[in-house]
DNA sequence: TTATATACTTCGTGATACGATGTATCTCGC
DNA sequence: GCGAGATACATCGTATCACGAAGTATATAA
């Protein structure tokens, strides 16, 4: 996928995946790779925008030596994804608008 | 809608809405604002990326002593689109993922 | 001991949407 | 005739963000 169009679905992606269950970087790139490409550097700087905004928290465990980030998400975070949602009304109307067969150009 | 949902669609709409019929970009503005908004800075920002990617050509004509630059639409702006049509299937993809009430957390 | 997987971080770069600003012409109301 | 608003296009600077590259560190398997 283009870089372009990744970058109003990595944020939410990330968020759902927490969603899903606290979970870490390692983790969620395992679990997104089935349906989006993102890397450690990409990940980590979402995770830590997120946090920034509120919308992650973070508590650091300990497992087999190495140390593992858990993040979890929040009200905010919650709030960012029914947001997308509202999105994905007006990205449907733009996919009408864009592959409904358009007049007699050629 | 977001500044960074929209940078994998404003190409698309402004593609989109030139293969309708030619067009210059005043008026391009007007057909896509009841879809999408875009300011004159970024559609002339576009138009130009999209032409030097050889997506369109342009021709110059006087309209009432004004000059309109229209644009037309190439094969490649017309195979672009069908990229985004697959694209949107991976949007899809995410989509489902995004909203599937996800598990136990909380 | 060497390689691979796990786990996180930082730095620099390129792409790009957008506000601000500038230029220039036409039309309409007064 | 004059100011206002619509038409039409261009340029500059900034902020955001995905990503490759490189680094640090530990556990496990070959």
């Amino acid at each position: 996928m283009e870089t372009q169009t990744k970058r109003g679905l990595l944020d939410v992606c990330v968020l759902a995946a927490i969603r899903k269950a606290d979970s870490y970087g390692y983790q969620i790139i395992k679990d997104l790779s089935e349906i989006i490409e993102l890397s450690e550097s990409t990940l980590y700087t979402i995770l830590k925008r997120l946090e920034a905004a509120g919308m992650l928290t973070t508590r650091t465990a300990e497992h087999d030596g190495r140390l593992r980030k858990y993040y979890h998400i929040t009200e905010r975070g919650i709030g960012r994804i029914a947001e997308f949602e509202n999105e994905w009304k007006e990205m449907m109307t733009i996919y009408h608008f864009v592959t409904k067969e358009g007049g007699s150009n050629e």
